[in-house]
DNA sequence: TAAAAATACTCCATAGGTATTTTAT
DNA sequence: ATAAAATACCTATGGAGTATTTTTA
């Protein structure tokens, strides 16, 4: 499981679309494809019904984002908190 | 930021100590070093005080470590509970 | 000295892109 | 016919290891 994949898996569940979301995170569509497939190999089950034109999210998808969300959300909050403390590395 | 990183930092933080976080981790000690710098890079301030024998966790770093501990615990329930969604991801 | 971390280096897996094909509307 | 996702293929980056050096207790 990688920050890529939630981070594009997020966002072709809120585009509902993988060239969108590839658009939007500036991937190509096949790399986005990719991530997509690698965290569906992961987790063990589909993510995305494609149907042609449609795509949308299967139950283990929905049951996913909400805690995708939350990750991406505290990682963020993480990096913000531990750089707050000053002491930036040093050059050398 | 990926996750090897964060797990890497999470048990070099309760081992104190690199070597032995290598070998829990089944990686090799320059590994789980270069994940910790790597980390530093990216959030820009050091998480530990290296000093000679004695390792202890910076000011940055006590404040990432609760985060990263809930990332970690957030990630395992959602493979849990997206997978127990059925829908295996059929081989072809 | 003995330990642990850092550095130097090598290799290979894979993440990413481009081009193309497939699929469904 | 069109638009979007999947596939094929290639390349380059960097993640992992081994061997070694540095550091300090």
């Amino acid at each position: 499981m990688q920050f890529q994949q939630l981070r594009s898996f997020r966002e072709v569940a809120a585009e509902m679309s993988f060239t969108r979301a590839a658009r939007n995170l500036h991937y190509s569509q096949p790399s986005v494809t990719a991530h997509i497939k690698n965290l569906e190999d992961y987790i063990g089950a589909e993510l995305f019904h494609r149907a042609g034109g449609r795509v949308q999210l299967t139950e283990a998808g929905m049951r996913l984002l909400p805690h995708v969300e939350k990750i991406i959300l505290i990682a963020e909050a993480a990096c913000i908190d531990a750089a707050s403390a000053g002491g930036t590395r040093p050059a050398a």
